[in-house]
DNA sequence: CGATTACGTCAGTGATGCTGACTTATGTGC
DNA sequence: GCACATAAGTCAGCATCACTGACGTAATCG
């Protein structure tokens, strides 16, 4: 049953208030949201400094291991930061010896973007982590919670980025809100 | 099932790989996690804006909103931040007032803080906010959504801290994770 | 060949976090 | 009553990560 419904009001309007004593269980969400990833990135922070990084270089490093042949302007997409904030995470990570680029073959003015095998390591070290709490709470929140999560978190996203957020993910699964298949497409647009 | 029954490790350990198989669907909940929360905010963040405000003079009025007659104390506990910078955005919630102070009757040391109209009206345009989305997303998840998301949220909070924050978030449905009730205690400790 | 595109870079700014040290006012215990 | 602890406020300095606006270079496209 639909909150909205539940008190009456039409499916899809996104003004109007939500009953009080609903409205106590929706901030509670909110809160717990704020705890959650608050804490959920704070695992990856510690190891992050330990390089002289921060969060801004991992999601970079991320993304790039996820996406190999990622361009800087798919990243400007992803992270939704401008080129200046970018540029210098990116210039670290390549100085530093995590990402590497190279020209693209048929546009050589793009610089199709790589991790490192250094880079794969500390990607994939950061995201164990992460998997790990995930992989341990979806089991607290029962079974079931799994595909439950993804369509929560997926709806939660604005709408215009649901789709490109989508082809991003790849995930093998129905898509969850848009009902559409949600396989990969070989390049993010 | 337990995504690591399923791979044959024992409930609880936090160590060890995870099936690849299950990898990938893992990660795209870690990087839904991160889009979630990215947009979960922006909306707010233009409101703030306006005033001249960022995310941390939201979370304090947010709270302090919700729990009138916190300590400043109780807030770096919450936020997880020094004292120092909590200083500058409270100073500013206050000098513009947002947040009031009174001492408290029994410790005179204590400043309690609450919210005035002025603060309270901000601070619930910005929680309708993310209510909505909230609500929205929730129904999209389909039903049962809304518990579902509470437990996997709340086991996604650092162990240490979920006593605390289940107190604070006064939820009157049953504890999520730990099983036990979640009633308001009058005070955060 | 001119316009656009992809990327890089420079200069300056602001928000939010940090550490460490110090002050003031108040409460507590011997 | 005095020593110590606690709650809060404050100062000085620093790092990260975001922003805007402008400009340069190389390559592609029409």
């Amino acid at each position: 049953m639909s909150r909205r419904e539940a008190t009456g009001q039409l499916e899809g309007a996104l003004t109007g208030p939500v009953a009080d004593r609903e409205r106590d269980t929706l901030v509670a969400c909110a809160e717990l949201f704020f705890f959650a990833y608050r804490d959920f990135t704070a695992e990856a922070d510690k190891i992050l400094e330990q390089y002289g990084f921060g969060r801004a270089h991992h999601r970079v490093l991320h993304f790039v291991n996820r996406n190999p042949g990622l361009r800087v302007a798919d990243l400007l997409h992803i992270l939704q930061i401008t080129k200046q904030s970018l540029a210098r995470v990116l210039k670290q990570l390549i100085d530093e010896g995590f990402v590497a680029q190279r020209s693209g073959k048929e546009d050589r003015r793009e610089r199709l973007l790589h991790v490192t095998a250094k880079g794969a390591k500390l990607a994939d070290k950061l995201a164990d982590l992460q998997i790990r709490r995930i992989s341990a709470a979806l089991d607290a929140a029962g079974p079931e919670a799994d595909a439950m999560t993804r369509r929560f978190l997926f709806a939660m996203i604005g709408e215009k980025d649901r789709v490109r957020v989508r082809d991003l993910i790849r995930l093998e699964t129905t898509d969850p809100v848009s009902g559409a298949r949600a396989l990969a497409t070989p390049e993010v647009t």
